[in-house]
DNA sequence: GTTTTATTTGCTTATTTGCGTATATGTGCA
DNA sequence: TGCACATATACGCAAATAAGCAAATAAAAC
């Protein structure tokens, strides 16, 4: 894990790349309970069916998403939890940020007055 | 966490589009143990200056790294110990992905054989 | 087989992004 | 003040990316 490989680096940068879309996070949260339909997902997001249906495959080619085609629908689903462990640790990042942000302010307008 | 609001997805998507680049992740690498100067940096990945400095800007406005300005140089950290625990959640992604690929192959062949 | 429904793909356009080059800012020191 | 060194920024270009629209494919029902 010291001396990361060019490769490598590269198919890291490739996954935080695919989750670097509010588009495709919004995706993501829908499925966090059942597998959905793309026409569903389409529904419930408001975006065009070619749109969700391409952000569906792109996540799929990175296995964040298993594509199964069942009668006339195809089901996405998530292919592996540990995702939402790494949105949750961003959400505590950029809560961190908040809370130092809002310290500093409140510091600031303590000096001011 | 379910109901994300669209403000709230958009700064995660914003937080991992810093992470997805091959040359910022080489830089969050180097900046495991000490700080470094952008100088530093710029030798050790052979980058150019200037491209150090924009990407190094880029993480610090996001909180992923923190500047300080010492003396003539400037030297940046790492923010917050917890991306490298990002890093290896999708390390594991991937290692995982290639076991499937490799256990797919193998029962290919044997099929095949 | 034809029709219907669901999903995917090609093509185009607008926007974003990373990099090189040149220039600016800033800091310490003679 | 003026010089030298370290960083940062402005501008322009090329490549990547997302979305809209229309056409193509796939599968089930008739």
């Amino acid at each position: 894990m010291k001396d990361l490989p060019e490769q490598a680096l590269q198919e890291i940068a490739a996954y935080f790349q695919v989750l670097s879309e509010p588009t495709r996070l919004q995706i993501l949260n829908l499925l966090r309970e059942h597998e959905k339909s793309v026409g569903e997902l389409a529904q419930l997001t408001g975006f065009s069916l070619a749109n969700v249906s391409r952000h569906l495959a792109h996540m799929a080619q990175h296995s964040i998403v298993v594509r199964e085609s069942r009668g006339t629908s195809v089901y996405y689903r998530i292919a592996d939890e540990s995702i939402y462990g790494l949105c949750d640790l961003v959400c505590g990042s950029i809560a961190k940020r908040y809370e130092k942000m809002a310290a500093e302010r409140a510091a600031f307008t303590a000096t001011v007055s």
